[in-house]
DNA sequence: GCGACAG
DNA sequence: ATCTTGTCGC
């Protein structure tokens, strides 16, 4: 089964001690060209009753040539932490780690349903997981957090560079023709360039990418009781 | 001081 | 995120 490097405790968390654990975790984060090229793609997502503490989490592995389904794996467990923006991550990946537990793939590289470096402090769930998994991860987030870009022309693969301050966070990504963008940016172990060329060939037809689109079907079937945890 | 604010 | 029907546009 998966494994993943424990570098912190998630129960007991403040929001303020958040903040600072990312502050801390920042620095730890590497931005760079991919090392292998990868054959297989993650795509993580959680759904949960709203008002209720009780999160579905799970993973769906693909192949990234034939968008093949590999495996994927989902988990009913709980989440303490509230849903507060810049914070993510405390909310998400606690119970991500538990679904990632039970996969016996290893996926070459993990796409989130989020940010990762397009973070006020350029660490999203993408790039906070990243570390954890110690493996390239990237987030495809349907709306933005932070940073200001171009519209990009309205043909598929047209991409604008999103800016926050003075640095390009991520690219605000056009993944299908007069669709509104995605907003892709790096994790960890990878760069923008790669996060943009994986995010493209995961298509399926639609704006949101294979990946991301599966895991949340996974879950929400899993939610409504229409397919069993693992 | 006043808004904005991933899922 | 989730709750929900119809409806505008290609």
């Amino acid at each position: 089964m998966a494994d993943y490097l424990p570098l912190h405790d998630w129960t007991n968390i403040t929001p303020t001690e958040a903040v600072a654990l990312q502050q801390q975790l920042r620095s730890q984060i590497q931005i760079q060209p991919l090392s292998q090229p990868p054959r297989t793609i993650a795509g993580c997502d959680i759904s949960f009753n709203k008002f209720e503490e009780t999160v579905y989490a799970g993973i769906v592995v693909l192949n990234l040539k034939t968008m093949e389904t590999i495996e994927e794996v989902g988990v009913i467990s709980s989440a303490t932490f509230p849903y507060v923006p810049g914070l993510l991550s405390f909310r998400e990946i606690p119970s991500l780690l538990e679904a990632w537990t039970k996969l016996r793939a290893e996926p070459d590289v993990v796409m989130f349903d989020g940010h990762g470096t397009a973070h006020p402090r350029r660490i999203g769930i993408a790039s906070h997981a990243g570390l954890f998994l110690n493996r390239p991860t990237f987030g495809c987030g349907k709306s933005v957090l932070v940073g200001k870009y171009e519209e990009p022309a309205p043909e598929r693969g047209a991409w604008s560079p999103m800016l926050h301050y003075r640095d390009v966070v991520g690219a605000a990504l056009r993944t299908k023709n007069k669709v509104n963008p995605v907003y892709v940016s790096p994790g960890h172990l990878i760069d923008l360039e790669m996060a943009i060329s994986l995010t493209l060939q995961c298509d399926g037809g639609y704006r949101i990418p294979e990946p991301t689109r599966r895991t949340h079907n996974l879950v929400n079937a899993l939610r409504r009781g229409e397919r069993k945890a693992d």
